[in-house]
DNA sequence: TGTAATGTTTACCAATCGGTCAAATTATCT
DNA sequence: AGATAATTTGACCGATTGGTAAACATTACA
């Protein structure tokens, strides 16, 4: 007889990390798209290629499928934040923050949109942790940016609404790709949007962010 | 015995307005929570204070429901781009835009989540609405936006990256509200966010896009 | 008021949902 | 090889899904 899985944290087989691999790959695909409620374990299951029982002898519920996802996503979804550094010059930190957070648009849309999903059906999942880790981390950069402000590094802004707003433009290609191809065509379109949107944002947040020697009277 | 629903574009009674918009209303509740497939007929019809088979005989299927819902919605939601007005002063244009959609995300935040759930999910139920009337309109601003950059109003930028970034930033509000409150706290949010957000967003887009006398060098 | 059209509900349906169970199969280790 | 533990699956369960049928109630209008 089988291990009840609670115990199973003890020794991992080979074909464990495998299959558990695979299955999280495959709820990322379904998550991703249709969000907590609107996914189906007979979906993810198919896309995994095993059955439904055997989905559910590695995790015993759909919840807790999307669990392990989120956890394990959420992690490498902050590293560029976290990569954000006090010491370095603002401008090449706000540019490269620019481009990583777009980057991660362009190569992992699948999780971008899992958390948008999520959090915008009200985050029931994961509450605990926007008002803890990721608060946390939003204090301590915006506490960065902030000191830039005062030292005369770059203009005076609302640090939040400054990360939010970087969070929102470069996500915006992932979890509206879409809208984004359909305005733009399929013809232009093509795979320089995401150089294109790099260079509009850089140029937006720099210029947006640096002194300016006169406020011209228009 | 009852007309056929599909003939009844003919007369419409009292009683067919009232509940329609009752119907709608709720829709729109359930819907830019749990969006298309998360959501079911059931949750309306409690939300909407009747029974399911009534829901059912002013909208067919979950699909009429959630197509008349998407085709109300999408009409208002474009009418701040649409009053972008070629003649205006571009800075007081672009201000007046970021002002109106932000007021939008504030005032109307469901109806941001029905379309951000399903342009999320792939757009599966509005892919023609985006490639037709949607791609038209922004086509038509964009060229407006160009004319300023080449006749040197504002600075050069793409203006369809332009005009993803108004949207993103403005709509984060609404989408991803509970992240927004939980980064910034119960405490000082309050309801000063969004003139907190207007302050900030007018800031970087106006200083990013007025054009600069000098270039300083960092 | 009567009656025909409109509106509402109860009971129900087949399909699908998340999840269980026990039996069958495979991997692991000696 | 044989024993034991780990893995996989088909059959199944009760609850919920989108949707229907038909009886019942209400409204509008002559």
């Amino acid at each position: 007889m089988a291990i009840p899985r609670a115990a199973r944290t003890q020794r991992r087989t080979r074909i464990q990390g495998e299959k558990e691999e695979q299955i999280l790959e495959a709820a990322l695909d379904v998550f991703s798209v249709s969000g907590f409620r609107g996914s189906t374990i007979d979906q993810i299951a198919e896309v995994a290629g095993m059955s439904k029982p055997n989905l559910l002898y590695y995790f015993r519920t759909k919840e807790a499928m999307h669990r392990a996802l989120i956890d394990r996503v959420l992690f490498t979804w902050l590293e560029p934040l976290r990569a954000f550094d006090a010491e370095g010059n603002p401008e090449s930190e706000i540019r490269s923050y620019i481009r990583r957070k777009l980057e991660m648009a362009r190569d992992f849309p699948r999780e971008s949109r899992l958390f948008a999903n999520e959090v915008l059906q009200g985050a029931p999942h994961i509450e605990d942790e926007l008002k803890g880790p990721l608060k946390q981390l939003v204090d301590e950069k915006a506490e960065v940016i902030r000191a830039w402000a005062r030292a005369g590094k770059i203009a005076k802004c609302d640090p939040y609404h400054l990360i939010f707003s970087i969070w929102s433009t470069t996500q915006h290609y992932a979890d509206f790709d879409v809208q984004v191809r359909a305005v733009l065509g399929q013809g232009q379109a093509g795979e320089g949007r995401f150089e294109d949107a790099a260079r509009f944002l850089e140029q937006l947040f720099i210029d947006g962010l640096t002194i300016r020697p006169s406020q011209p009277t228009s």
